[in-house]
DNA sequence: AGTAAGATCCAC
DNA sequence: TGGATCTTACTT
């Protein structure tokens, strides 16, 4: 289908509010190539960052709302490198960075379906199981899921450049976005800032509707303690 | 210097 | 439902 049509990102293309480039990276492609080993992966689900100073309003749910820090640098940087942070010590999570350089802003990218290289992403998942439709579908479901199986580690590929594809500790990274956008865009609350005060005004994550990996939100964590503290 | 919580995942 | 696992940032 021509509508399915992709190519390569350009920095102008993310230049914009991380909240309004955040539903054009569905159906978008990350293709990383690390160790000899290529993934390309579908965007089914993203969240929109902003950060101190970013956009009309401050975002309560970003690691940059307090401003600048050594953590959150990349999020200030050129638009099209990856933020890649780590998550409960454990999870490598990846935002492609977005809104105008000196401005904090990230896509983080949620889950994905894995187009191209399922088996090198489940080794790197240490899925050992057949590939059949249910954990191939799973392999990249979930943000610390999408980052392992594309092979994106913290600290090594925070920065990485997916516009030029510049090789950065062993890996290169490349976005390839659709011609045309996706016209079955869902949009709701962000998954794990839903207990932070305030977050509720921002409903800023965005998935294909009806895509089986769309990572399932859990209502039970964050969301449920909200409206216990949260006046 | 100490500590609490985190843009998560998996097993119990 | 809770533990893993470690970094970050805020408190003493």
């Amino acid at each position: 289908m021509v509508s399915e049509e992709l190519h390569r990102a350009t920095r102008a293309e993310l230049a914009g509010l991380p909240v309004e480039v955040a539903p054009r990276l569905l159906g978008a492609e990350l293709r990383t190539l690390v160790a000899g080993s290529a993934v390309h992966l579908r965007l089914t689900e993203v969240e929109a960052y902003h950060g101190q100073g970013t956009g009309p309003e401050p975002d309560p749910g970003s690691h940059a709302r307090m401003g600048r820090t050594a953590r959150n640098a990349t999020m200030w940087g050129e638009a099209g490198h990856l933020y890649v942070y780590l998550s409960h010590g454990i999870h490598s999570c990846v935002n492609v960075v977005s809104g105008a350089e000196g401005q904090a802003g990230g896509i983080l990218l949620r889950a994905g379906e894995i187009v191209q290289g399922a088996d090198a992403a489940a080794v790197r998942r240490g899925v050992t199981a057949p590939l059949t439709g249910r954990v191939v579908r799973d392999l990249a479901r979930g943000p610390g899921r999408f980052g392992q199986a594309a092979g994106l580690r913290h600290p090594l590929h925070d920065g990485i450049d997916a516009i030029t594809g510049a090789e950065l500790d062993g890996a290169t990274a490349e976005l390839w976005l659709r011609d045309v956008p996706v016209s079955e865009v869902a949009r709701g609350p962000r998954v794990g800032v839903a207990g932070i005060a305030g977050t509720d005004a921002f409903p800023w994550r965005f998935w294909i509707a009806g895509d089986p990996t769309v990572s399932p939100f859990r209502w039970g964590r964050g969301a449920q303690e909200a409206s216990g503290s949260a006046r």
